[in-house]
DNA sequence: GCAAGGTCCTTGCATGCCCC
DNA sequence: GGGGCATGCAAGGACCTTGC
């Protein structure tokens, strides 16, 4: 099956390197990710204009360095480069000054034309269209996170997603965490912290009316969640980024 | 794609801290 | 003192995994 397939490519390319990688599709969006932290450290450097304009340049470059003030660099290259229409692979964050060595992974800039070609050895078999991967797994799960998206204020129930979808729950439940390797439950709280950052940084609803408005049913439980998924209370949030 | 059992998520409550 | 928030805990139920 392609979409295992590309997932092992990954993980062995992780297991060589030691670098971070995740695979994003056309519109710039991660659906396989290796090595990564929640929340995604790519969906936090990189915006989506940003990942437009370098898979764009794909078409002329094969492989793009991308540098950040940081010093954290981000490498993309096509998962193949005669398919580009497959998406890219964006690998790091990682950084080739030897400073840096202890606050990121650390490799020599002209290892990673080497790494690339190894990434490239392990996947030559990669001739089939995205297309055929979306059908196995991602259609289904696309829709859902496109309902989730929407109804993330309201409650979200199992089994009112597998019967919008027309599958059976336990058979949803398997293909969500193959595809996003999350559970329906931390994806949905993840999608419904990620909405209440905007309301923090806005400064003006209590954290309980935040809370209410993103769907959590109680305080108690979003400061956990938050707390869990950002590693830092709401509040502090808050204080940070006002 | 279904069924069953175990897991752990979610809720509600209590308590304590901090600030006004 | 009162309001807002953080933290911890127990219990019920929703969810996930496994086997088919």
């Amino acid at each position: 099956m392609l979409y295992t397939e590309l997932e092992n490519v990954m993980e062995n390319f992780y297991l060589c390197s030691h670098l971070a990688l995740c695979a994003i599709n056309k519109n710039n969006h991660v659906f396989l990710s290796m090595g990564h932290t929640i929340p995604h450290p790519l969906e936090q450097s990189l915006s989506k204009e940003t990942l437009a304009t370098l898979q764009e340049r794909l078409s002329q470059d094969s492989l793009i360095h991308h540098v950040l003030e940081d010093g954290r660099t981000f490498t993309i290259c096509a998962i193949n480069p005669k398919y580009l229409e497959l998406g890219c692979f964006v690998i790091g964050p990682y950084t080739t000054d030897i400073h840096l060595k202890n606050v990121l992974p650390f490799k020599p800039a002209h290892c990673m034309v080497h790494l690339i070609d190894l990434l490239y050895a392990i996947g030559s078999s990669f001739t089939q269209t995205h297309e055929e991967v979306e059908e196995e797994y991602n259609y289904h799960v696309s829709k859902a996170k496109d309902y989730i998206e929407i109804h993330y204020a309201e409650p979200i129930t199992l089994d009112a997603l597998a019967s919008y979808l027309g599958l059976h729950k336990s058979y949803f439940c398997t293909i969500f965490k193959k595809a996003t390797k999350q559970s329906f439950c931390s994806y949905t709280n993840m999608v419904r912290v990620e909405k209440s950052k905007d309301l923090l940084k806005e400064g003006t609803d209590s954290i309980l009316e935040i809370a209410l408005s993103v769907g959590f049913s109680s305080a108690s439980y979003f400061n956990t969640t938050f707390k869990k998924l950002v590693g830092m209370t709401p509040i502090e949030y808050r204080n940070q980024n006002i």
